[in-house]
RNA sequence: GGAGGAAUGGCAGAGUGGUCGAAUGCGGCGGUCUUGAAAACCGUUGUCCGCGCGAGUGGACCGGGGGUUCGAAUCCCUCUUCCUCCGCCA
């Protein structure tokens, strides 16, 4: 969320720049700040009562141990017209600075200035292009009944031992999964990036802390025995690492990389878009994540970019990046590109990674700061993230778009993963 | 799952109702000394929210939440986590 001194600060392009991203309510923003004036009004007093309310209790203390107990007792009579009064500021001042977060958690981050006008995915702008388009023969299939032909997929089974959208990788299938998610954090690590394994589930406070929860409750499946939600992406355990850290400013950048099955229930989205393995409720995903100086960030984004290019170049898919526009981005990224690429037998592009400078939002929610060598207090960090990839869809454009009368071509930078390199 | 014990500042560790944001040690930072370093010595060293032009100053925080009390790190309730033992189990 946007810290309340910057609402106050910057209130006019605050509200401005949110027109971009289709913020439906900019008169949050002054309910906002008057609602801070009277939280800080009501702080002034409750904080004089409480000075008050102190300074008598040690009286008394001083008081008995000096075995003055009749003006003891007269001082407690005292302290009691105060702690009534006391009650009521403290109340009101809880209230104030509850209604204050639930408010300020309803602002989304605000888009940089490069982000194109825009309501849907029509507006996005496409940055860069590459690959080229295969030339598919005759009689070429899409990836799910390549799946079902090679016996990589099975979908009904999935449908049978858990429901639809959770399809079984057998053989050759769960081979090429495999070979991509180890290529995949091979090529992150060295790209300096740290390999980490992080939990599957997360608690209430991390979902919070990533800007998951409380709105997007519905996207995540919720084990309610332990109150737990299963990660719709790495991206929640391995940034809330980070959650209540204060890091030394030449402890920046931390390049994090993770694999983890993703799970999300996509309520809503039945329909369009979800054959096959377009559009599934479990899947894997390499990430990446970086904590980064405010001052580099950018750069950083830009690098990320670079790297989730070159492993698609590597793959040999045809793709593109686009720069996601204020109406498509999401609520707390501050600026996204998308990696679609082609997949030539249904003729759709799919986007396989989102990369996202979040800037300071989800920093701080998370509390998430850093500390300059003379500076005393401490500043919040940027995060950002990426997929480095996700990989139903690009598993999907591999089968389709590499596949010959005679069977699927396996890219060559796999070979060394599967162990073979023809289905 | 059952029975006990514990959670204090960056770390270790005192503190069981009163001027305690908290002894002491280590670590960190600054200084003295030194050609330099080490050692020794001296000083300093948490986070957050306010008020004040400023020098300053008020409040909150001893795992989280609630309670008792004029006053809570200390007593009570509850949750979480960790340790020990028993049971179960990959």
């Amino acid at each position: 969320m946007l810290t309340i001194q910057f609402i106050r600060d910057n209130r006019d392009t605050v509200i401005e720049r949110l027109k971009i991203k289709n913020f439906k309510q900019p008169e949050l923003i002054d309910r906002i700040i008057s609602r801070d004036d009277e939280r800080r009004s009501l702080q002034v007093q409750t904080n004089g009562l409480q000075a008050e309310l102190n300074q008598l209790s040690k009286e008394i203390g001083i008081l008995f141990k000096k075995g003055e107990k009749d003006k003891a007792n007269e001082v407690k009579n005292r302290t009691t017209v105060i702690k009534n009064e006391l009650e009521t500021f403290e109340r009101e001042l809880q209230e104030a600075t509850e209604e204050l977060k639930e408010m300020l958690v309803q602002v989304p981050n605000l888009p940089h200035p490069s982000v194109p006008e825009g309501n849907s995915e029509a507006d996005n702008r496409i940055i860069r292009e590459g690959g080229i388009m295969p030339n598919l023969h005759e009689n070429a299939i899409p990836h799910w009944e390549l799946g079902t032909k090679y016996n990589l997929i099975d979908f009904d089974l999935g449908v049978k031992i858990t429901g639809g959208g959770f399809p079984v990788f057998r053989g050759k299938g769960a081979k090429l999964q495999r070979a991509l998610i180890t290529y995949f954090l091979d090529q992150n690590t060295g790209a300096g990036y740290e390999e980490l394994l992080p939990p599957l589930m997360v608690n209430e406070a991390s979902g919070f802390g990533t800007g998951q929860l409380p709105d997007k409750e519905g996207q995540m499946y919720h084990v309610t025995g332990d109150n737990l939600y299963l990660i719709p992406t790495s991206e929640i355990p391995v940034t809330n690492i980070y959650r209540d850290v204060i890091l030394k400013a030449a402890d920046l950048p931390i390049k994090n990389t993770a694999y983890t099955p993703c799970f999300r229930r996509e309520a809503g989205s039945y329909g369009k878009d979800v054959r096959g393995l377009n559009r599934v409720h479990q899947f894997d995903k390499v990430e990446i994540v970086q904590i980064q100086h405010p001052s580099a960030s950018y750069n950083a984004l830009e690098e990320m970019v670079n790297h989730v290019e070159q492993l698609v170049i590597n793959l040999g898919l045809p793709y593109r990046i686009v720069q996601l526009c204020g109406g498509d981005l999401s609520f707390t990224s501050a600026l996204t590109y998308d990696f679609e690429v082609y997949a030539a037998a249904q003729k759709k592009w799919l986007e396989v990674s989102s990369v996202s400078n979040f800037e300071s939002y989800q920093a701080n929610r998370l509390k998430l700061r850093y500390r300059e060598p003379e500076e005393k207090r401490p500043q919040l960090a940027h995060t950002l993230n990426g997929s480095a990839l996700a990989l139903p869809r690009i598993v999907a454009a591999i089968l389709e778009n590499n596949q010959t009368p005679e069977g699927i071509m396996v890219p060559e930078v796999l070979h060394p993963y599967t162990g073979f390199d023809f289905i």
